[in-house]
DNA sequence: CTTGCAAACTAAGAAATCCTTAGTATACCT
DNA sequence: AGGTATACTAAGGATTTCTTAGTTTGCAAG
């Protein structure tokens, strides 16, 4: 069993959320234009996996947390996104309450 | 700047938290014995970064999910660690609160 | 202090993967 | 049908990882 990695499938669907063809997002992360197009596909393809600085460089280009790329549900990879737009307190708060709800669950 | 790799540090965390030596989780992961040690002190220093099967199965034996090796603050990964242990449907209703948290924010 | 051992770590070449080049394929519009 | 934009791909050169064969470090016993 090859396991499936999570990327092509998260990098297709956020760039095609922000309206972006797979040349200019190459583009926007500063990848030589004349290639751009044959790696972002390639990436999308799952063909090959982008080292860790191209992967913060989409990342950034398209506002999700790295880590975001390698969530093997959607719904986990939606709450990653969701947690980046909070505060250090609210994120805090935000463990402190899933702890409780984990707990919660056990008491069953 | 060459971007920091969050891996070396989650690793070298869990797997010190679970007792084990470089050594010990290379064989649990299924690598070689003979080279068990060097491919793990390799990744935990930084010096290379495993393929996502690989990556798959460390995560599997120190029981953390993939994305936990790639989330660039210890808040973060804690978020997530802790939030794999919830059912779909708590998950979903972690989304919305972390949504309505967003929003509370917003209207300072 | 030094011997012994376990654990951590490393250089260097072999092996595997990715990046670049040079295109082809597909879909849509006129 | 022809033109254009976008997606996609094979193949070889470039780069990275994996394997081998060790060295180094830390520490406990004698």
């Amino acid at each position: 069993m090859p396991e499936l990695h999570p990327l092509p499938a998260r990098l297709k669907q956020v760039r095609i959320l922000k309206q972006l063809t797979q040349q200019k997002l190459g583009e926007l992360l500063g990848l030589d234009p004349s290639n751009a197009s044959a790696r972002m596909n390639q990436y999308e393809r799952g063909k090959h996996t982008p080292d860790f600085d191209t992967l913060k460089r989409i990342a950034n280009v398209l506002d999700v947390p790295v880590a975001y790329f390698y969530c093997e549900d959607e719904l986990t990879a939606s709450i990653l996104q969701a947690a980046e737009a909070l505060s250090e307190e609210q994120k805090l708060a935000l463990l402190v309450s899933i702890r409780e709800m984990v707990n919660t669950e056990k008491e069953k």
